[in-house]
DNA sequence: TCTGGGGTCCTAGGACCC
DNA sequence: TCTGGGGTCCTAGGACCC
């Protein structure tokens, strides 16, 4: 059997385990930028309000119903993450960390109905003790029944936040009752796909034909159908395996026309990306720029990106930002008003396996020795402890993030103080 | 005024090789 | 008239996820 673990409005339960008093109260959490709301508590759910609506187009009802906005605030959602992991992790050894707010189980061992249901109660129960994070489980014969099994506790608390989907009545009774649009892997297209050919339950779909599933879903789909049939086709995967692109990019605060603040920018999300790069202990040899300006906006649209081959393989910092300033050199046209740059990092290769060519730099000892330097202060004394200059001192193009909580779990200064 | 960011997998088609 | 067969690698585009 497999469990799903996910964690409810993660984050705005993160915000609230520091905020009680926001308890009962309706809660949006922004995205970057303070663009779109991209978590919801049931109270700001309850309200009507979707999610990626945009921030600004619901002031006037966050006014009014006295909703609590919070700007995003991965530091913490990412450490709280952490320790709702390692904390399951002590209960069941075999597990796969799928987003940042669900986990996966691997149940095998487990058959019994109570014995199942106990140990669902038993996650749920630690997590809000010892993190003060609310969850809910699904458990099933496979990934896609679990995520199913998952909707259900969530929706009803009738199940104490703990749902079994297994026997045969029990699953005709709710796949029947499941819209297709939301099964995992049926995205926008598939669903318009589906309801044009009448189907639109679960229960519909676990019932058409395999072969036209794979014939007009490829074996994406086919998958999901054997899965919803309890053939188990996806695996738990307990290694993240290393990431094949790395992309680092946000918008500005204002848009921007200097090449000077885009080249900031640039040095600073290439910095970023180097150092994801590094943690994973990879080298990239191929870099990726693009630039664009505000499609919502009536100017003139201008957007383009260039992928350099590099000549090596690399994980420096200082290496990446002079090749991303020659790729932008190319790209960078003057008179538009950009809003974002990116660079994305991809041929990647573990580092060990380093191609060197002839032409590689004779102090390449002597930069790793860098790198390693600035990748531990910045671990022991926080992000940005030093950095490349390249990157700017005033960066006043930096996104917007006006109602951010402290960063109460990963910085002393944040630190959360009693009395 | 204001519209996020970071990923994966699959397929088809072209270039190229022997 | 008639124009091989079998592969690999790469890329773009489409689908999806949180």
């Amino acid at each position: 059997m497999i469990g799903l673990v996910d964690m409810n409005n993660f984050y705005v339960s993160c915000e609230r385990v520091f905020r009680p008093d926001l308890e009962g109260r309706p809660v949006v959490v922004l995205s970057n930028n303070d663009g779109c709301i991209i978590a919801r508590s049931n109270e700001a759910k309850s309200l009507g309000i979707k999610m990626g609506t945009p921030y600004h187009s619901v002031r006037e009802i966050i006014k009014q119903e006295n909703i609590a906005v919070f700007s995003s605030n991965y530091a913490l959602y990412g450490d709280m993450s952490q320790r709702v992991m390692e904390t399951i992790r002590s209960m069941v050894p075999t597990l796969e960390v799928y987003s940042i707010d669900e986990l996966f189980l691997d149940l095998g061992g487990f058959n019994q109905k109570q014995k199942l249901l106990e140990l669902g109660q038993k996650i749920r129960k630690t997590i809000k003790k010892h993190i003060g994070i609310p969850a809910c489980v699904g458990i099933a014969r496979t990934k896609v029944l679990a995520k199913i099994a998952n909707h259900q506790a969530k929706k009803s608390m009738m199940h104490d936040g703990v749902f079994l989907l297994e026997g045969e009545k029990l699953m005709r009774e709710y796949l029947s009752l499941f819209d297709v649009a939301d099964i995992w892997g049926i995205g926008r297209n598939y669903a318009y796909l589906l309801h044009s050919h009448e189907v639109t339950s679960a229960e519909q779909f676990r019932l058409m034909p395999e072969n036209w599933v794979k014939k007009h879903m490829t074996v994406v789909g086919q998958r999901i159908w054997w899965e919803l049939n309890g053939h188990a086709c996806l695996e738990i995967e307990e290694i993240t395996p290393h990431k094949k692109n790395i992309c680092t990019s946000r918008s500005f605060s204002k848009p921007q026309t200097q090449q000077g603040k885009l080249k900031e920018a640039l040095a600073t999300y290439t910095s970023r990306a180097a150092e994801k790069l590094r943690r994973q202990k990879s080298c990239a040899h191929l870099l990726t720029i693009f630039i664009h300006t505000n499609k919502f906006k009536k100017e003139k649209y201008y957007s383009n990106t260039i992928t350099i081959t590099l000549p090596e393989p690399t994980d420096d910092t200082t290496q990446l930002i002079k090749q991303a300033f020659t790729g932008l050199q190319q790209i960078f046209q003057k008179g538009y008003a950009y809003q974002k740059v990116g660079v994305i990092l991809s041929g990647i290769s573990p580092a060990i396996q380093k191609q060197l060519s002839i032409f590689s730099p004779s102090d390449r000892d002597k930069r790793e020795m860098l790198m390693l330097a600035m990748d531990t202060i910045n671990a022991k004394f926080g992000s940005d402890t030093v950095k490349v200059a390249a990157t700017g001192i005033e960066q006043d193009w930096k996104m917007q993030q006006e109602i951010v909580s402290p960063r109460y779990t990963t910085h002393w200064k944040d630190l959360l103080k009693v009395k």
